[in-house]
DNA sequence: ATAGTCAGTCCATAAACTAAACGCACTTAA
DNA sequence: TTAAGTGCGTTTAGTTTATGGACTGACTAT
């Protein structure tokens, strides 16, 4: 199957890893929520081919979940910067980075967390479900087509 | 930059990216938590070619994601299953899916969702924070080196 | 003038992926 | 007792994608 055919996929796992799922392009958006938005700052971060970076950025621009800010002219330069889009991926990348904190081998404690600036602790963050405000884990759901 | 490096550095995203992070392995993953357990299944789902599938199966029971348990003799057959790690990925799918069907254009409506069997609502999963219990977004949240 | 910055592009090589055929150890049906 | 089927792979050959490094172009600072 080539991967350009999950993006019409009826499955909205497969839709969104037709975006996110190669090897860079979550690394790229883990940056940006970091704060870096130029071309030379990600390259430099990540050592990833400058060809690569190239063509992962415009894909996100494409897609809607970076914008082109301009920051300088002559010449023209811009920073890439998450619209809502984007920035709605905070909650994947939370608890991307909760199980690789605890479930991939290593030191869990000299790792990089977040604060929660509403309450002021160290976050640890879970999935909880709008309509009971419950944490959900695997056991509870079920897969259903939506009415 | 070698992609193997990633799994040494102190960002627990990239951590879990250097073992998520390509074109099919959550693919894989999703449909494990979907209940699919066996290489035809796996191959016929996502069309994937055999020979990666082998790999990727390979890296998962080696990483500690998915286990190996005998289903026959003669010859002896093996189901991939969830381990607590790979379960531990819940988290993570749910908001992947979450954000592909709210933020992927497409039709919603038409999605596979999950019901929240607890409750028994349609799951809409939001991530909250541990310590206070609110949703978390973005604008609250700071990078910290842990204590 | 000289060097430096930033965002790319170009190119040759290396690695990864693909599809389709084949192998092996069985089981079931004719 | 062959013949076909099942399940999980391996092999091969061809295609696609990624990589690293040099290079370009439009500037700015010294």
């Amino acid at each position: 199957m080539r991967w350009s055919e999950l993006e019409s996929a009826d499955c909205p796992i497969a839709r969104a890893l037709s975006i996110l799922g190669d090897r860079w392009t979550l690394m790229i958006l883990r940056d940006c929520f970091f704060g870096v938005h130029r071309f030379e700052a990600f390259q430099a971060n990540l050592g990833i081919s400058r060809t690569i970076l190239r063509d992962r950025l415009a894909h996100l621009v494409q897609a809607g979940i970076l914008v082109q800010r301009p920051y300088q002219d002559r010449p023209v330069r811009y920073d890439y910067v998450l619209s809502a889009k984007g920035k709605a991926l905070n909650g994947v990348m939370l608890m991307l980075g909760e199980w690789g904190r605890t479930a991939v081998d290593g030191q869990p404690e000299t790792q990089i967390r977040h604060r929660h600036q509403t309450c002021g602790h160290v976050l640890t963050p879970y999935v909880a479900c709008a309509a009971c405000g419950e944490e959900v884990v695997a056991k509870d759901v079920r897969a259903v087509r939506a009415a």
